[in-house]
Parts: structure tokens; C-alpha cells; sequence
DNA sequence: GTCTATAGGGAGATAGAC
DNA sequence: GTCTATCTCCCTATAGAC
């Protein structure tokens, strides 16, 4: 075991992690249009032009595969959601995280079905990735929030119904994106119809949490 | 054809009855804990007490049976939600459809996430209904909420987002109730969960869209 | 690391006796 | 209508040559 690598380790390195990469990537899109029972090996392997034993060979199972595509959605989701800032107060802080949340439902459409699908399928992965983060983040959020609530900023509501309501609100034109087609009535979703959304529920949380400042 | 039906076709018909609707129930079960692309055909069977061909003989594919499924949920679900009331004002008519909604999400579950799974699974089947009931019942709760707008009794928000946003909110807590859960801290959602939901779901959309009577 | 060929296991669906 | 046995297909996963 050493840090210096040779110049061949270094080269069998970057193919590795090249080619996971082209997996992970290639995965994500099929997982989310097929669904992820109905997704097979062979068309993630086609569609990333290897054959399906090099898939194999970089994740042993298709388990392994989907957990590894669901850790780096996660990954990079915790990455784009900033944490509340509480002398700010709650006016700046629910409309950027309101922001953020839609801005991810329509730049990453299909991380967030393939977490919805794994959610809604009850994937031990992802319900202990959510019982982490609630210990780890969200415990901090409630604590801000109570905090805004005792300042007189907002109506004292429930903080876990608040975020239980602004993630389905968020999510669902990303995950149920075809309903909201057909309520819309359009084929597909332009970037003024996200921005509606934003500003639709933001007004209903500012005003429905009577947000002060 | 003839209206008038033999003791023997009657025997046969009331057979044919009663093996449907136990399908059709044990499937629901079914197709909500495994998902639909992981339920078999010998789950269903073995669940129901029947050897795998009769599932089959009375429907002859799985996806017939998907589809089966699906129409008796969206059935029992339009019975089970009052229309708008335009004389009522939106008070009443808010409150009353977020109530019904979440009380569907707490007694029929398993419905809720298989119309759920199949709407993320973009299936044809589902789309249509929902492109149907656009057709026929939306548009009309949409002109009412416009009028409720004219008469000054709540503030110009925009219906569709509105509608989307409730059916977020409250289809939440039966589809992705595994989150629910872990954020409440709780094994099993309680009626006063839901009570709970209730309220503050509806003090969202009243206050936030400044309904006044 | 790459790839062909194949093992091994079920799944959906049906034939045909009762 | 019921049920056993079976067909056929295709999926995951791996062995083994290159």
C-alpha cells in the first residue's frame, strides 16, 4: 500500500473511473425513462456502447449499480440546496430554498424521479440515506425555524409538515412531470412554467406562514 | 342476446363476479408492496389462494390486469370526491376537497401509490384518464375558481398550479409515506398525523391564497 | 480491461386433462 | 371453471479466451 503510483496504475485509474462514470451517467438516463425493474443491464450497455459483461465487471450487480447511481444523485443534490442562513430570517431563506428546489426538479429531472421511484419502492438505501439526513441537517433547520417562530418572523407552524409539504410541492414537477403536462396542457415544460411554480409556492408559504421579514 | 339469463349462466356469472373482485383486491395489495414491474403473476395467485392459470384466464395478460386495476381505483376515487360547490364560496370548497383528499390518502393507500407508480411510470392507461378528467371535471372547478376570483372572494392565483400544489401536498402522505414517516419520527402514521396534515395544508391554501369567505 | 458465449433461474403465458 | 405441467423467452451473472 503506498500513495506513489506507477505510471500503468495511474492509466488503469482513469479508464476505471472513465468508465464508471459512463455507466453511472448512461444508468441515470435509463433508470428513469424505463423504471428501474424494468430497466436491463443489456440496455444500460447498449446504450452506453460496452458490452454488457463491462458493466458487470465495474458493478457486480444490478443492486450495486442502481445504489451506486442513487449515491451519486445524492451526492451532488446536498451539493445544490444551501442551508438556511438564520439571521437572514425566513422571508430570504424559504424563497432560495423554494428557488433551489424547483431549479433541481427541472436541471435534474431525472435524479429526482429515479430517487422518487427508489422512495416510493421503499429502497433500504434511500430510507437510511433520509433517516441520516434528518439527524444530520434537517434537525438544524427545525431548531432555525423554531427560532424564527419565537422571534415573532412567522406563524408558529409545523416544521415537519412545512418541509413534508414543500418538497411534494417542489418534486412533483419533476417526478409527475407528465400530469402536470396534461394540466398544462403542454408537451413539454418551458422554463416560465417552472418560474410560475416558484413563484406560486412561494407566495402560499410567505403568506399561508404569515413570514414577516 | 337476451336479457332474460338461465340459472346456470347466473351461477356462472356470480362465480365469474366473485373471482374478479378477489383478484382484483389481492392485486391492489400486491402491485402497492411489490411494485408493478416486481409483482408476478404467482404472487397475486398465491396471495389470492389460486393456482396462477385462473389469474390468468380471467385476465389474460398481466397488463390486462394492471389495467383492471387501475380502472376500479379510479372508479371507487371520482365517488369519493365532492365537486365544487360555486354558491359556497371557496372556504368551504377548499377546505372540504383538501379534507377528502387526505382522508383518501389514509384509507386507501394502496390505490393512491399504484396510480402513483403508474404515473411516474408514464403508462398510457393513466395518462389517458388524466387527460379525460382535464376534459370533463377540471375545466368546470377551474371556471368556478375564476368566478370565486371576479367576487373578489380569494386572491388571482393560478388554478393549475393551485391544483397541482394540493395534489402534491396531499397525495404525499400515501405515496412517499416512507419519508413521512422517517420525518415524523414515527413506525406508523397516526390518524392525528393526518389531522394534523389536515390543518395545516388547508391553513396554507387559505391563508396564502387570501380566501376570504 | 475487454468481450463472446453460456449457465442458471424465473417470468409470463398456455395446452389440455378433469 | 379449475388446475398441473410445460413452453418459451429473456434476464442476471459469470467463465474463460484474448
Amino acid at each position: 500500500m503506498t500513495d506513489v503510483k506507477r505510471p500503468k496504475d495511474q492509466l488503469k485509474a482513469h479508464i476505471r473511473a472513465q468508465n464508471q462514470t459512463l455507466i453511472l451517467e448512461t444508468s441515470e438516463r435509463v433508470f428513469a425513462r424505463q423504471g428501474l425493474a424494468k430497466t436491463t443491464t443489456q440496455m444500460i450497455a447498449d446504450e452506453a456502447g460496452l458490452p454488457k459483461a463491462n458493466v458487470h465487471y465495474y458493478y457486480r450487480s444490478k443492486k450495486d449499480l442502481l445504489e451506486a447511481v442513487l449515491e451519486r444523485i445524492l451526492r451532488l443534490w446536498l451539493d445544490s440546496v444551501s442551508e438556511f442562513n438564520a439571521a437572514e430570517g425566513p422571508r430570504i431563506n424559504l424563497t432560495r430554498y423554494i428557488s433551489e428546489k424547483i431549479d433541481q426538479s427541472r436541471s435534474n429531472k431525472n435524479a429526482s424521479k429515479i430517487f422518487a421511484m427508489a422512495l416510493i419502492g421503499e429502497e433500504t438505501f434511500v430510507l437510511e440515506y433520509l433517516r441520516n439526513l434528518f439527524v444530520t441537517e434537517l434537525s438544524r433547520e427545525k431548531v432555525t425555524i423554531q427560532e424564527w417562530v419565537e422571534q415573532g418572523l412567522m406563524a408558529p407552524v409545523s416544521t415537519e409538515h412545512l418541509f413534508i409539504s414543500i418538497w411534494a410541492m417542489t418534486q412533483t414537477y419533476a417526478d409527475f412531470d407528465a400530469q402536470v403536462k396534461i394540466m398544462l396542457q403542454k408537451d413539454e415544460l418551458e422554463k416560465s412554467d417552472y418560474e410560475e411554480a416558484k413563484h406560486f409556492i412561494t407566495r402560499m408559504v410567505l403568506v399561508g406562514c404569515d413570514v414577516k421579514d
